[in-house]
DNA sequence: GCTAGCAGTCGGTAACATCGAGTGCCAGCT
DNA sequence: AGCTGGCACTCGATGTTACCGACTGCTAGC
């Protein structure tokens, strides 16, 4: 732990380093609201702070930056969650005023909001529809032997899988099937598709009964490349100054298992931000996440983050995912 | 019209500017293939190539670099649209080979396979649904006064729309509106569902396909925004060198409208190829822009293409689209 | 225990010389 | 007439040196 006075010349760095960029230097951090010393015995606290790892320098005559433990210490006693400046908390409302319409799309810009309120890039995973129960199913015969179940689960996501049929059915047999397949199914929870169904007696109907209930649990949706949406990567090339740091960032984000599993992960170990290795991730190094989940009817469903420099803005970010996520759950809830 | 000697060079100007994104000397032309006099002739047809705009000196002391008027000459005369390397042609058989399932994954794939091919970013535009029949409709109840209207389209394309109920109703009336909508429109193209149809005599039941009907016609899909599927975004890191430019083309690639315009643009423009201004976009002057159109049934669906720095290695760009637009259509002719 | 002051470090910038890739031009060769 | 070897010249890139200034660490004194 650190006293209060090293507290507060970590705290004036981290700050002034988050909004500057530049290595601060001992003047900088004395003239600092909250702290009331002067410059020589910053520097004095600052040679213990980086020996204690809390800072480093870039070389010996230039300021100091914060280390990861240092970002660390900081976001750990941001205390309060604060709250949003009045003109993004508006924009928030605002759009969860007018928000409507389909889901998917609820997610895109969802993610869009995050990235204007934070000016990094914004994710959103929706929730998994391993434990949402199925409120519909149909059968679409496309070709004489394939077909689109297109499924409709009560938080009215959808998902289609096309299937092979596995003799030349008509249409009529398609029909026949995609009812059955109704009947038994809705109420049913996704990821729990039972193997077996009830039968029709039909043979041509159950062929296809059952290469629909096999497709399903195929892809029952941990499996299944979970979709996730990221607004606002064009931010990450202003996030890094080195080219190649974007390139690593962007092919992260380009990965959708990954980077869901990468939210889930940190949310998992009960963290609100992942900082540089935090994340588990090496080309993430030099980058930082803020996440946080949201609930839907009170249960933990999916969650969104914010993907920006590990100099960003935390109590902002931090802010702008709260507010998101509480309104997301609330208008998801809702419905 | 330039004579043989002067092609041949700003060709291996072109070939060897695309290769080191280096200035070009006159020695390195003088030596190249194709080429068969000296450096001092050369030196004197690229002063004359300058001076007709084809080639640029960024300082006196330097080679010289194709201006957009020298690429496109080059392109112009590249004539035979040269197949792709034994290696890549596989790629895209085998792509294609075991190409299955959902068409969205497909589309999303095939901006990936693209992007393989020619290491930059990938695009596809999918058929516009305009001209497509209407396979199937569903009406999903998800709250009492909202309900999701599940779209199937011949071309195996799933679309939904929420939908704001007019009055409580329930589960039933849904359920009749569903199946009555289904009668009526399947078969009719997707750009063309009537304003009034037929009804049914019961009020409840009407106003509820009156209001799926407004959402289907008021979301035709040329005013939706039209989607798009982007592969390998972060290939745009190492397009360009400037920080800077990376952002302005990812802002790009982020407005789907944008794309799919453009692509459009191109195509009907009756271009393979737009160079830097020529794609309309200022944002765009230092990339380039490889497309092609792909047919359905012999009708013109969507198109595809190819995202990279105006240096980018077009004969292979142009192999590597035209083999995955031809492939692209017929795979999805068959079905 | 804090701070003013001072010597010392080192990156960044400017001035300057050098190097070399590449040019334009010209005289001479075919 | 046209091509080419050769040459003077240009100018960015690279390297050197000097200097400036933003910092630091340390120490003496309040």
């Amino acid at each position: 732990m650190l006293d209060d006075r090293k507290a507060s010349i970590l705290r004036a760095v981290v700050q002034e380093y988050i909004e500057t960029a530049q290595p601060v230097g001992s003047g900088r951090v004395s003239a600092a609201p909250g702290v009331d010393v002067s410059s020589a015995t910053v520097r004095n606290e600052m040679a213990v702070l980086e020996n204690e790892g809390y800072l480093a320098q870039p070389h010996t005559s230039a300021g100091r930056i914060p280390t990861e433990k240092g970002y660390r210490y900081f976001v750990d006693t941001i205390g309060a969650p604060g709250a949003l400046r009045g003109e993004q908390a508006k924009q928030v409302k605002a759009f969860f005023a007018r928000a409507h319409g389909e889901l998917e799309e609820m997610f895109e810009s969802t993610s869009r909001l995050l990235s204007g309120l934070t000016a990094w890039t914004g994710v959103v995973v929706p929730p998994s529809a391993a434990d949402v129960a199925i409120r519909s199913v149909q059968v679409v015969g496309l070709a004489p032997s394939t077909a689109l179940v297109v499924t409709v689960l009560a938080d009215a996501m959808v998902e289609k899988h096309s299937v092979e049929l596995p003799a030349d059915v008509g249409d009529d047999v398609v029909a026949r099937a995609s009812l059955h397949l109704a009947a038994q199914l809705t109420g049913t929870m996704r990821g729990a598709v039972p193997a077996d169904v009830v039968t029709t007696g039909d043979p041509d109907t159950d062929g296809v009964v059952g290469a629909v209930i096999e497709v399903l649990r195929r892809t029952t949706p941990a499996d299944t490349a979970e979709e996730v949406f990221v607004g606002g990567a064009s931010r990450v090339a202003s996030a890094f100054d080195a080219v190649e740091t974007v390139q690593q960032v962007l092919s992260v984000l380009e990965e959708q298992l990954v980077v869901v599993t990468l939210l889930r992960d940190v949310v998992d170990r009960g963290l609100q931000v992942a900082i540089g290795t935090e994340t588990g991730m090496e080309t993430l190094a030099d980058a930082a996440l803020v996440v946080a989940p949201y609930t839907v009817d009170g249960e933990r469903a999916g969650s969104i983050g914010v993907l920006g420099p590990a100099r960003m803005n935390y109590p902002e970010a931090m802010a702008a995912v709260a507010a998101v996520s509480r309104r997301l759950g609330h208008h998801l809830t809702e419905g």
